[in-house]
DNA sequence: CGCCGAGTTGAACTGAATCAAGAAACGTGG
DNA sequence: CCACGTTTCTTGATTCAGTTCAACTCGGCG
């Protein structure tokens, strides 16, 4: 089935049978992306939140000088989705990209009230999904307020070694605040320092 | 009424009567800080959140290097909270001080659910504190990512004019991510530029 | 085969950090 | 309420991390 990975995402998380969860999916439609198609582009009012059942999603935005900067990158068993957007009401700034060929779930905005309704529980698991989102963007603040761009590519090692052989190191830059030329300079740097060592 | 901010706040948002939140809130104490007092200090477990009813609070890290980093800065009607700490029950990685001689209301951790249990309404209220609080921490990614440090203050001037009148510069720059002496020269800068115009 | 985006490297530049010193503002205890 | 020490703010000189611009290589794709 093409949406198993959220089944078991969900039914892991709630305790509730796969076949309910199944059902209650039912309506919920799968697009499949080819690389670089877009899921959502500026200006756009968010109409779902994405789970990606296969594939690399990337969130960026891109400034008034025209630069690029990745919000966050989104491999399998992730959700996307644009909050502020979908929550207020408004215009997004960001853009959804797929990486690579992805399989997506397009989860409808109403659908997490619906849920909530069937499955009380559901509540405090979405609750749980924006404290953890919190806990995601804090951190990140912390290390764009308090650390150098050797510091952010380790850290960006650590925590997501699997995504940097994913995508191109000019992607990678943007996430991190720096340009692909200091990237790559780091790069050498680290590499020189390990041979050292 | 030494709570009547944060009755004011949820009576409003939840179109519930007065006397009922009131009494709601009858286990909350209030306490009276000190100019420099601490509520929560690092490797403490956040117990509380903190509803600030007078005066101005701030929320802030210290890296390895002993630099302080502004988190946030919360007057009057605003709460603050470590949620990584509360919600994932670990040990805080930050303070929060009274910045002025302040009142605060101390919101225990059980306290929304027990509110969520009698107000059903506050489940849907509590989600938006929360979509609040991402749209936040999303822009300030965002600021970190693309702004030079004339940027970020001129936007800080924007969103917080008066907050920029209640605490020193330096912690101004701290929650800009640049230091004093940069901030200095900024703030030159752009008085030089104004009085051009 | 030829092209284009990604990555690397070098040289010059620049915004901001660091270090240092002096002036002003603040607050604390006598 | 004054006096003293501490913190804050400013300014200058210097340094440095990271940017910019430009040239060249490489690998993949049409």
């Amino acid at each position: 089935m093409e949406k198993q990975n959220l089944i078991n995402f969900l039914s892991k998380n709630l305790d509730f049978n796969e076949d309910k969860i199944s059902l209650l999916l039912e309506d919920c439609q799968v697009k499949n992306l080819k690389k670089h198609e877009f899921l959502l582009q500026e200006s756009e009012f968010c109409q779902f939140t994405f789970f990606v059942e296969k594939g690399l999603l990337r969130q960026y935005s891109i400034d008034e000088k025209g630069k690029e900067h990745t919000i966050l990158f989104a491999p399998e068993n992730w959700l996307v989705s644009d909050r502020e957007s979908v929550y207020f009401n408004q215009p997004s700034s960001y853009f959804i990209q797929a990486q690579e060929e992805s399989d997506v779930v397009m989860i409808g905005n109403n659908f997490f009230e619906i849920l909530s309704e069937k499955i009380p529980e559901f509540t405090s698991f979405n609750n749980k999904l924006l404290h953890n989102h919190i806990r995601h963007l804090q951190n990140r603040i912390n290390m764009l307020l308090s650390a150098s761009a050797e510091d952010r590519y380790l850290q960006f090692i650590e925590m997501y070694p699997d995504i940097l052989l994913r995508v191109p190191q000019i992607m990678v830059a943007s996430y991190l605040g720096i340009t692909p030329e200091s990237l790559s300079r780091v790069r050498k740097e680290l590499a020189k320092k390990n041979f050292k060592n």
